[in-house]
DNA sequence: ACACCCTTTGAAAACGGTTACAAAATAGAC
DNA sequence: GTCTATTTTGTAACCGTTTTCAAAGGGTGT
């Protein structure tokens, strides 16, 4: 009697191998740079492969080649419009070149998002997407100290050593507040975000200021309020600012969600907007065209610019020179919610 | 002269087994089961590791555990108000209980959710949740032969072999046409999501054109339409719909973009809701109820489910006894865009 | 036939952890 | 103090790939 000692190998690479009757190399090679192998050997590996339903293991892969192909994003919220789009397109463009996405949030939370960076890391990413430059400081820390790639997304600072891709969210502001100067107004209100920790919800206020400033406008304190996340919140809000014995013609606000609660509590309280009341929103979400009245609004392109920070991180990796703060052009598109002030209190 | 042959580790487990002067399999004990190791070790290892700036490599870990404390999802798109809600509640929950999340999405396509799901697999993910039972013959085939749990969330089917939670999509269908009936209408149109490769879609459908029988109520073929995602396809279904020179007094649709869709073109046509036209959702989402008018619709717990499933997984991964099927309840909450139909159209 | 240079292939050592197993230390019982 | 049972710690094999390096193979030119 005869005993064989070969250890038969159930899965993996090996089996593959001893299928094939080649080294586990060769498959390796096959799968990963097919032109480094001879077509005949190829054919035998191919098949192997899909006999056995063959799957590579990517955590082995990672840990042997010390690249995942894989990028970590880390946004405050997924459930918000604006970001879901945004990761839509990033991640449709990463899976179209071979990348995936690890998607985390923070919850506006500055320590939860150097604890997610941290487990991005662990997860071993090759690159991290960020929402803006307000970060913990221990944050710029980790990535340097395991020199992993990152970029700033939805901000344009052109003199910060970091790199990032947007739209310059002051020029934006400025723009969209200018726009309601223009019609004549002089009574105007600013509705925000909060501007803690949120650079982008700072730059567009001091959009609207300088705006204003430039033209003279003086702005009372409380025709300037600061918002949470929420429909809800906005609606408060604009319903305290509506209500003033002395209330403004016309609100700039820092977003289109913000934009919405201020157009629906107006009309709740009587405003015909924009015949009592100009609205600019900020960002274009869908459902700024579909509103009856339709939203003035900054149009930012989303998509692109996620797409262009998850280029910017693969041809970094790659090895090839691109540049470190991309600006992506934004527009006012102008609707329905805009209009001359009401003579009477021009 | 002597020679120190210790080669030096800069980094990883060895290293901090190295400064702590302890094992590698103390650090290992000390980092994944504390109790396992004295508290003087502990304190020591402690001390190295973030002396070092340790970080514990994911990928390492789960090639030698064969766990990955992950679970992968495939969502037909994140750029919808319903699944971003349900990610993030799934997202939440299972990093209260050290999972992470693996995000991918499908656009619709049964074959890209096949080849999705073999990617997840290959990230050694440790369970999936998927959206729906209507999959790919070979996804099932794949599930079953790297045996991964995996769980269908949205439906409830109690009579197949696979695991789900969701509410009955077919009752509550039913119960969103009988509301209507009930206010007297009998000309009833659908909208409705498109069917195909749709298990909810059209267990919907069912549940209206139930009700419908029921009540001895004749649908004309004309009347039921169905429409792709978007805002606008829903928009341009509606108009053909309220067009018809014979039109329904009443629409029920397939989900609340539907309905948002139905309710603007009727107000575009100058139609009133509900004066003219009753309109019923499906979902209640966030818009619901800020419309005007606010839209009558079927109430799901997206997040209480998707954190269900996430539950189920965990528990089934941790060995724990759970039920398969579990039904999630909807609600009818009626809001302003129903009402008795016009006596002239009765 | 031989020397030469490419290209293709294989053997085996990493990669950074976990864990089975054995050894050492400690505690408890007498 | 000895013996046993238990806890704590260490050694080293292993997880499934990639990749270095060397060996084998295949043409050319002479």
């Amino acid at each position: 009697m005869r005993l064989t000692n070969a250890k038969s190998v159930k899965q993996g690479i090996r089996a593959v191998a001893a299928r094939a009757g080649v080294s586990t190399a060769s498959v390796s090679r096959a799968l990963n740079n097919p032109d480094a192998v001879s077509p005949s050997l190829r054919a035998r590996i191919d098949q192997a492969i899909d006999a056995l339903g063959y799957i590579p293991h990517a955590p082995a892969r990672i840990l042997s080649s010390r690249r995942s192909r894989t990028l970590g994003a880390i946004v405050p919220t997924i459930d918000n419009t604006m970001f879901a789009r945004g990761i839509a397109s990033l991640q449709q463009y990463l899976s179209s070149v071979g990348y995936m996405l690890l998607l985390t949030t923070s919850g506006y939370d500055l320590d939860v998002e150097l604890q997610q960076a941290r487990n991005l890391i662990s997860r071993g990413v090759d690159g991290l997407v960020l929402r803006g430059d307000c970060h913990h400081d221990g944050l710029r820390k980790l990535l340097a100290d395991n020199s992993v790639p990152f970029i700033n997304v939805g901000i344009y600072q052109p003199d910060r050593p970091y790199p990032c891709v947007g739209t310059d969210n002051e020029a934006a502001a400025h723009r969209a507040a200018a726009h309601i100067i223009e019609l004549g107004h002089r009574r105007i209100g600013i509705v925000s975000a909060l501007q803690r920790n949120n650079d982008r919800a700072s730059a567009r206020v001091a959009g609207f200021r300088r705006a204003l400033a430039e033209s003279g406008i003086e702005l009372p304190p409380q025709w300037h309020v600061e918002v949470p996340y929420t429909l809800d919140d906005a609606r408060e809000a604009a319903r305290y600012l509506l209500n003033l014995k002395d209330r403004p013609t016309a609100v700039v606000c820092g977003n289109d969600v913000i934009a919405y609660g201020v157009l629906l509590e107006a009309e709740r309280d009587g405003f015909s907007v924009p015949r009592d009341l100009s609205v600019v929103g900020f960002d274009d979400l869908d459902w700024s065209r579909h509103l009856r009245p339709s939203l003035t609004t900054i149009h930012v392109p989303t998509g692109e610019t996620w797409q262009r920070a998850g280029e910017y991180l693969v041809r970094s990796l790659a090895g090839e020179q691109t540049i470190m703060h991309r600006e992506i052009d934004f527009s006012l598109v102008v609707r329905e919610s805009t209009a001359p002030p009401p003579k009477s209190l021009k």
